[in-house]
RNA sequence: GGCGAAGUGGCCGAGUGGUUAGGCAGAGGUCUGCAAAACCUUGUACAGCGGUUCGAGUCCGCUCUUCGCCUCCA
């Protein structure tokens, strides 16, 4: 079974194979550091995460280079030549090196509840200005740049391919509904900044051949990728909105270099809506994560991310949520149960025996769900998968009360690969048998035995006062007992 | 204006030429001392209008609507 992947540049799936066996080279457009990262982030990291999970997971190295972006891009608003982060700094009167890294370490600390998977090169382009600088150099020498009055622009003319991914091939008819042209020292209206010389009070600028001055927008994800990951590299991931410019420049300024092909595959995810809208800055919607993750788990935000495919807009809204929430949690509830349901060595009865291996045949469910991630990484159709399978477990414990060593056994880690490793929406044994964190979970658990114990006793003579009145006090305490076929059980309840 | 995506049952959200997505919510039932949970049953949805086809949410055309990008944005 082979992993097919849409591939942005030609707008189909195609095979996947890596350029060299077994590695695979893969760099994610990464955060720019002046605020906090919201919704949008999660969305992108969490759906980029999969990928890098499935493909480790069907046995691949994948080098994974995910870029900091601490050199601000311009700013479109009145403060111009600003960059965002020199501009944060002047905000919070402070350097736009403390910034960008408080807020790398707020992104990180918020992938990090999301269960994203650290990338295994995460650089700075603040800390590559040489290598940029270098590129400019060899784009000049190849006559693919130009520099006017200490700025260096991108030739769009030497490059006839500029705009092959986005579509957006034809500069002419691009430029015919602009203004008629403001003087410019550009050669032509769609050529880029690769080097901008800084203006009066600009905060972040190094020295370089042109001027002092700093890296044009585009520059330091081709810079980077190259460096660390070779001329031509298997995945490039980001955002739909950076299809254009930002990866089509980035194309133009690679291949000009090397003539070589930049990206293999480019994979571009979709947008967050907020109840049916846009986020954006000026529309005051964004959802920050920090914010988010007081009410919502984390954990559930991923789920929430994943039963929509990367590749489809996700609206954001207070009830989609909750009912992702419901669902995660019969998810835990189920494997809980699992984990902890009695087991027995030897033979069910002949007609138990028939029931329980059809019903909980994992063979069958790991190839649709293998199948489902080949294709595309399609999560939502994976998740359904391990819903399907949950309720076949559930029927089983229902009607057994106990399931057969082996069955446990290959049910438990069905569900450890793919809700765990692979999705990463399986919250730990551990996490599930005691309440989280540093208080003291085991306690916490054996005085719940404690209590259930108790309770038991209490419905055994039919006490049934005193067992209501446990449970219902423990409920007020955000408590829940189930009670089933194994005895009984107790979860905190979720917070909403 | 240019480039692109999409309109699916009460809600979210997959899929795609003929067979159940899944979750949440709702209804009935089983189980239970009661409840919760779980399980079983239940919903004949695919924007509108035409067309292709033995057969179309699924392909084609038109119409309407929504959304994204073209300016920093994941």
């Amino acid at each position: 079974m082979s992993l097919f992947i849409y591939n942005s540049l030609g707008r189909t799936k195609e095979k996947f194979e890596p350029l060299h066996p077994g590695i695979v080279t893969m760099y994610v457009c990464g955060p720019t550091v002046y605020g906090h990262a919201h919704l949008g982030h999660a969305k992108s990291y969490v759906s980029f995460d999969v990928v890098v999970r499935w493909l480790r997971h069907s046995g691949y190295r994948v080098k994974h280079v995910q870029n900091i972006t601490d050199v601000g891009h311009l700013t479109d608003d009145a403060d111009e030549g600003e960059d965002k982060i020199s501009k944060q700094a002047r905000l919070e009167k402070t350097d736009p090196m403390e910034i960008s890294q408080f807020y790398t370490r707020s992104f990180y600390e918020d992938m990090d509840r999301l269960e994203v998977q650290r990338p295994n090169i995460a650089p700075n382009a603040a800390g590559h200005i040489p290598e940029q600088i270098d590129l400019i150099e060899q784009l000049i020498k190849t006559g693919h740049a130009y520099a006017v009055n200490g700025n260096v622009y991108f030739s769009v003319e030497s490059f006839p391919e500029y705009g092959k991914l986005s579509g957006r091939t034809d500069q002419e008819a691009l430029q015919s509904g602009a203004r008629v042209e403001v003087r410019s020292e550009k050669r032509h209206l769609s050529d880029f900044a690769l080097w901008k010389k800084a203006e009066e009070g600009h905060l972040m600028k190094w020295s370089s051949p042109w001027s002092i001055g700093y890296p044009g927008w585009h520059l330091e994800c081709s810079a980077m990728s190259m460096k660390y990951l070779g001329e031509t590299i298997d995945i490039h991931g980001g955002g739909m909105e950076n299809k254009f410019p930002h990866h089509d420049c980035e194309i133009a300024q690679s291949e000009s270099v090397t003539g070589k092909p930049y990206v293999r595959f480019w994979m571009h995810n979709n947008m967050v809506t907020v109840n049916g809208i846009k986020m954006g800055k000026s529309l005051k919607n964004f959802v920050n994560l920090k914010d988010l993750f007081n009410i919502f788990d984390p954990i559930v935000i991923r789920f929430f991310i994943l039963q929509s495919h990367y590749r489809s807009q996700l609206d954001f809204s207070d009830g989609a949520i909750r009912a992702s929430q419901s669902g995660l949690e019969k998810l835990q509830e189920t494997y809980k149960r699992l984990v902890t349901a009695p087991t027995y060595s030897g033979h069910l009865p002949y007609e138990e025996l028939t029931k329980v291996k059809l019903t909980l045949q994992t063979l069958e469910f790991d190839k649709k769900i293998k199948e489902a991630l080949n294709d595309d990484f399609n999560t939502p159709i994976a998740i359904s998968v391990i819903f399907e399978f949950i309720k076949n477990v559930n029927s089983v414990l229902d009607e057994h009360g106990k399931l057969q060593e082996q069955t446990a056994y290959s049910a438990i880690t069905f569900l450890e690969t793919y809700a765990g490793e692979v999705l990463g929406i399986l919250k730990s044994r551990e996490g599930l048998m005691a309440t989280e964190g540093r208080y003291g979970g085991k306690i916490i658990d054996e005085v719940m035995n404690v209590l259930l114990d108790l309770r038991a006793e209490a419905r055994k003579n039919k006490d049934f006062a005193l067992s209501d009145k446990i449970r219902d006090q423990l409920l007020e305490a955000g408590i829940e007992i189930k009670d089933t076929k194994e005895g009984a059980s107790w979860s905190k309840k979720s917070a909403t």
